[in-house]
DNA sequence: TTGTAGGCGTTATCAT
DNA sequence: ATGATAACGCCTACAA
C-alpha cells in the first residue's frame, strides 16, 4: 500500500500538494499532472482510516432494523443504497432482533464506528437511547415508526389513510361485520393501522365490536390464532383486515387449512404486498407501501442532515400507499 | 469525545498503561482500578478509526451480493451475522444488481475501505479482479457460486445431488417426459444443477429429449417463459423442474394462468423454498438449500483465515439440500 | 502556489 | 509493570 509520501516522492512535489490535489485544491497544472503519473504509477489509493482520524467522516452510514430477513427490509435498503451508493457512502447494516437491548448496543457499536449518520427502524416507543445519539451530534432518521416524545427526522406510510381506505373498500362491498388482526399498541405503525380501521368504522357508522379487534403480536403465529379466534365465534366477522405482512400469511394458512374459500367463505384484506399474496388464486387485497421509496427519502433527509442542514427539523415524511382490491373481498348483496 | 490521553491524566497513569490495559496487558491492580474509573467517569470508549489505523484492522468485514433484495440473500446474510456479531465484526453490505462492472466497483471499495475479509457471491465466472483482492491479502470467501480457474474457499451447496433426487422423485412417480428451466451455463449453480438433472436421467436410462431443456435467464420472466415454451409443444412434458425460487415462481404464475392443475394436469418441482410454495395447494415440491448455514459456514472460515489460518486452502464446502415432495408432483400408473 | 511540521487517537518500542 | 515517545497516513495551518 503506497501513501502520499510514496506519491510526493515520486512526483518530486510534497505530501501537502499531493493532499491538496486529492482535496481538490487548485495547484500548479505540472504538478498536477506528475501526481497523477505518479499515483497511477503507484496504484495509489487514500486510506479513509487515516482521512477519518483528521476529518471524523467515514463516509458509512449505520442501518439497524429489527429484522432483516424479509422482503420489508431488503426493499427498503436497495432504495438507501440507490441514494447512497452514488454518493459514495457506504451502509453497514445491522440486525436488532426485536430486541431493544440490542438496539441499544448496537447504536452504540455505530457511535463507536464513527457511522456519519444512521437510519433506524425502532424496535418500539423507548427514544432515551436515540436522544443521546442525537446530543453526540449524529444524524439519525427514523423509518416506518416514529417514537413518541421524540424530535427526530421521520418517513413513515400514512398507515391510517391506507387502513381507512382498505376498509371503506370492504364496506363498500356491502360488508358490516369486519375484524381486523391488530398488533402490540405500543408500536407506532400498529397502533396506527388499528386507528384507520376505527376511523373508517366509525365514519361508516358501523358500531364496532370489541370482539372483532384482535389483538397479538405481528407474527405469523398472531395471524393464525386471529383466525382461531374468529371461527369460535358464534357470529364471525364476514372479512377481516390483517395488519402486515407476516399476519396476512398466519391468517391465509389458517383459512387454507379450515377449508375455508378466501373471497367465499370469508373476505381477506392485507397490508403490505407479498409473493404470497399476488400468487395466489384468488389474488389477496391488500394495502401497498413505497417501500423503496421509503428507503430513498430517508436517506435523502440523512444526506442533508450530515451535510449540516437542518431545515424544516423534524422532517416527517408520511408517504401515501395503494391499496389492490380483489375479489378476496366478496361483495354482499 | 475522550481519548485515552484523558483517560490516563484522569487515573494519573500514563497513556501506554491505559492502552495495555485496553488490550489485555497485566498491569497493576491499583492501575487498573483507577483507569476503570476514569473510563467510567469519563465514558470514555476506544476510538476504532485510530485503533485501525495502527492495526490495519477494522473489524469489518465486506459482503457483495447480486441481489439484496430476496430470502436467498438475507437468509444468508442473517447466519453470517450470526458468527461475526458477537465476535464484534460489522458488516458492510453491498449490492452488485448482477453487474460484473459494479462488482468490480465494490471489490475496489472495500479494499479501500480496508475491510478485514470479505464473502462474495460472485456475478459470473471472471476470476481477475478477486485474484486481485486475495494477492492484496484480503481473505475473501466466496458463496453460492465459485469460479472456474480460481483457487478461493467456498461455500455451495450441493446442487447436482439436490437436482438429482428432486428428479428421481419425480421419475419415482411415474415421469418420464421431465422438462428443466435451466439457467445460464456459465452461471456456477445453473450449470450443476443442470448436471444433476442429467445425470438422474441417465442413471435411469430416460433418453433426454433436448426440446425438454428450456434455457434463459434465472427469472421470474425465464420461468414464465419456460412454461409457455412447453405448453406450445406438441408433446408437452407431464413434470417440470425449475431451477431457483424465481423461476418457480414464474412457471406457476403461468402455470396459473393456462387454468392447469398442478398435481393433476402438469407436475411441478422447483429449487429453493419460498413463501408462495409453502403456502398454495398443494404446496410445490422443492430443493431446500440450508440458507442460515451457507451464511454461518462461510463466515466460520472467513474468521479462520482473517486470524492468519490457511489450513486446507481452499476449503470448498458443499452442503446437503433437502427436498420435500409434495402431490405437486402426480403419481402416474 | 508550495513545502514543512504538528496533530488526529491509537499501538508498540524503548529504556527504566 | 510503567512512562515517554515514535510511528500509522492523512489534513491543514503556517511561513515562504
Amino acid at each position: 500500500m503506497s501513501t502520499i509520501k510514496d506519491v510526493a516522492k515520486l512526483s518530486q512535489t510534497s505530501v501537502g500538494t499531493v493532499s491538496r490535489y486529492l482535496n481538490g485544491y487548485p495547484i500548479k497544472t505540472v504538478n498536477k499532472e506528475k501526481i497523477e503519473d505518479a499515483i497511477k504509477c503507484l496504484d495509489f489509493s487514500i486510506n479513509p482510516i487515516a482521512r477519518g482520524l483528521k476529518t471524523n467522516k467515514t463516509y458509512t452510514v449505520g442501518i439497524l432494523i429489527p429484522k432483516l430477513a424479509n422482503l420489508f427490509s431488503t426493499s427498503v435498503i436497495e432504495g438507501m443504497d440507490q441514494v447512497f451508493d452514488p454518493l459514495g457512502y457506504s451502509i453497514l447494516v445491522c440486525d436488532s432482533k426485536n430486541s431493544l437491548e440490542k438496539e441499544k448496543e448496537k447504536l452504540r457499536l455505530f457511535k463507536d464506528k464513527l457511522v456519519d449518520g444512521i437510519i433506524l427502524m425502532p424496535v418500539n416507543n423507548t427514544e432515551q437511547h436515540i436522544r443521546e445519539i442525537q446530543e453526540n451530534g449524529v444524524p439519525i432518521v427514523l423509518i416506518d415508526r416514529l417514537v413518541n416524545n421524540l424530535q427526530c427526522d421521520g418517513v413513515v406510510s400514512d398507515n391510517v389513510n391506507g387502513v381507512y381506505q382498505a376498509v371503506e373498500a370492504i364496506i363498500n362491498r356491502g360488508h358490516r361485520r369486519i375484524a381486523i388482526i391488530a398488533g402490540p399498541q405500543n408500536i407506532y405503525p400498529a397502533k396506527e393501522r388499528l386507528e384507520g380501521y376505527l376511523r373508517a368504522m366509525k365514519d361508516y357508522n358501523i358500531e364496532v365490536d370489541h370482539n372483532l379487534i384482535y389483538q397479538n403480536e405481528l407474527t405469523r403465529e398472531g395471524g393464525y390464532q386471529g383466525i382461531a379466534s374468529f371461527c369460535a365465534m358464534d357470529e364471525p366477522p364476514t372479512a377481516i383486515f390483517t395488519s402486515n405482512d407476516e399476519t396476512t400469511i398466519g391468517a391465509y394458512k389458517s383459512i387454507i387449512e379450515r377449508g375455508l374459500l378466501i373471497g367465499e367463505d370469508i373476505s381477506l384484506f392485507g397490508y403490505d404486498q407479498t409473493e404470497l399474496c399476488q400468487m395466489v388464486r384468488p389474488q389477496i387485497s391488500v394495502v401497498i407501501q413505497p417501500l423503496e421509496t421509503i428507503g430513498k427519502r430517508s436517506a435523502e433527509i440523512l444526506i442533508s442532515r450530515m451535510k449540516g442542514d437542518y431545515t424544516g427539523f423534524p422532517i416527517i415524511n408520511r408517504l401515501k400507499t395503494e391499496i389492490v382490491v380483489t375479489n378476496s373481498v366478496k361483495t354482499i348483496y
